[in-house]
DNA sequence: TTCTACATTATAATAGTTCTAAACTGTTGA
DNA sequence: TCAACAGTTTAGAACTATTATAATGTAGAA
C-alpha cells in the first residue's frame, strides 16, 4: 500500500516518467492488500470505473509492458486468447480453473522445488512455472 | 509409424470419419520417428510441401483441435502469438528458449516429479506442467 | 520559460483464430 | 447399389488481441 508520492519515486527510480495515467494504473494494480491476476481488458474495465480521465487502450499496453520489463508485473504463460498477468513478482506457481477460467495462486510452500537434472549448453534458465491444470471433479 | 490403413482404424475408432485431408494430416504428425512441436502455421507449410492436394486453413484448425480433443496432441502453454502443438503426448516438460523462440523437451526422466501439496475443493488435477524458460548465458 | 525527449492518444494495421454457409463426401440402411 | 443424411471441407469474411503509426501533449532539465 503506497501513496502516490511513493508511486512517483518507485516510477522516477526506475528510469519511468511518473505520468497522471502511470500512476492511476500503479494505484489500481498496487494499492491492494492482495496481489491479483488480471488481463489488458480486465484492467482496463478497472480503470474506466476508478476514475473519470479515460486512459487509451495503447497506454495501458505499454505501460503493463513497461511494469512487467521492470519486474512489477508478471506475465503467467497460459494457453488463452489473452494474456494474464500477475502482481504478484514473487515466485510461486498456478492452479488455471478450466471450467471456471480461472486462475488461483499455489503458495509457493505448497510446491516441491522443481529439480531440472539437465542443462542446455550456453543456456542459463530464467524461470520455472508449473502450471496445474484443475477441472471439475464429478467422480 | 502406421500405415493409412491404421491412421483410417485410428480415426475410425475415436469417431472421427477418415477423410483424406485427415489421413493426410496424421501421416505428417505421426509418421515421423520422432515426436515433435509445431505451430498451425508450421503444419500447413509441411503439409503443401508434401501434397499438392491444398487443405484449407480452417480443416487444418479443425484437425488438430479434433486430434487435441481426442488426445493425440497436447497444446503447450506458453505465452506466444501463436499456438504450438506436440505430438508427443507422454507426460514431460519444455525448454522454452527465449532468443531463439525454440520449444526443447525435456525428458521426463530429468525432472524429479512435481509435489503440490494442496488442492482446490471439487476439483481434480487435469495436469501438471512445468515450463523453463532460458536465455543466452551471457556471464 | 523554453526545449527536448519521452508519453499518450486515436486510429489503422496486423495476425492468429473462429465463424459462416454452401458444396462435398463418408457411411448407413433400405 | 444407391439415396439420404450427417459430418466435413472450403473460401472468405469476421473477430479479437495486440502492435504500429504519427500527431499531439507533457515532465523535467537548463
Amino acid at each position: 500500500m503506497l501513496n502516490n508520492s511513493q508511486y512517483i519515486e518507485k516510477l522516477r527510480s526506475s528510469g519511468l516518467r511518473p505520468t497522471k495515467q502511470r500512476i492511476k494504473i500503479c494505484e489500481i494494480l498496487f494499492n491492494s492488500e492482495k496481489t491479483f491476476h488480471f488481463t489488458i481488458n480486465e484492467l482496463v474495465k478497472r480503470i474506466s470505473k476508478s476514475t473519470n480521465d479515460k486512459i487509451s487502450l495503447a497506454t495501458v499496453y505499454n505501460t503493463v509492458h513497461a511494469f512487467k520489463n521492470k519486474g512489477y508485473l508478471k506475465e503467467i504463460p497460459i494457453n488463452s486468447d489473452q494474456s494474464y498477468f500477475d502482481t504478484n513478482t514473487s515466485h510461486h506457481h498456478h492452479f488455471y480453473d478450466e471450467t471456471q477460467k480461472d486462475l488461483i495462486d499455489i503458495d509457493d510452500a505448497d510446491v516441491e522445488p522443481v529439480k531440472i537434472n539437465t542443462r542446455i549448453p550456453g543456456k542459463k534458465i530464467k524461470s520455472v512455472e508449473v502450471l496445474v491444470k484443475v477441472e471439475d471433479d464429478k467422480s
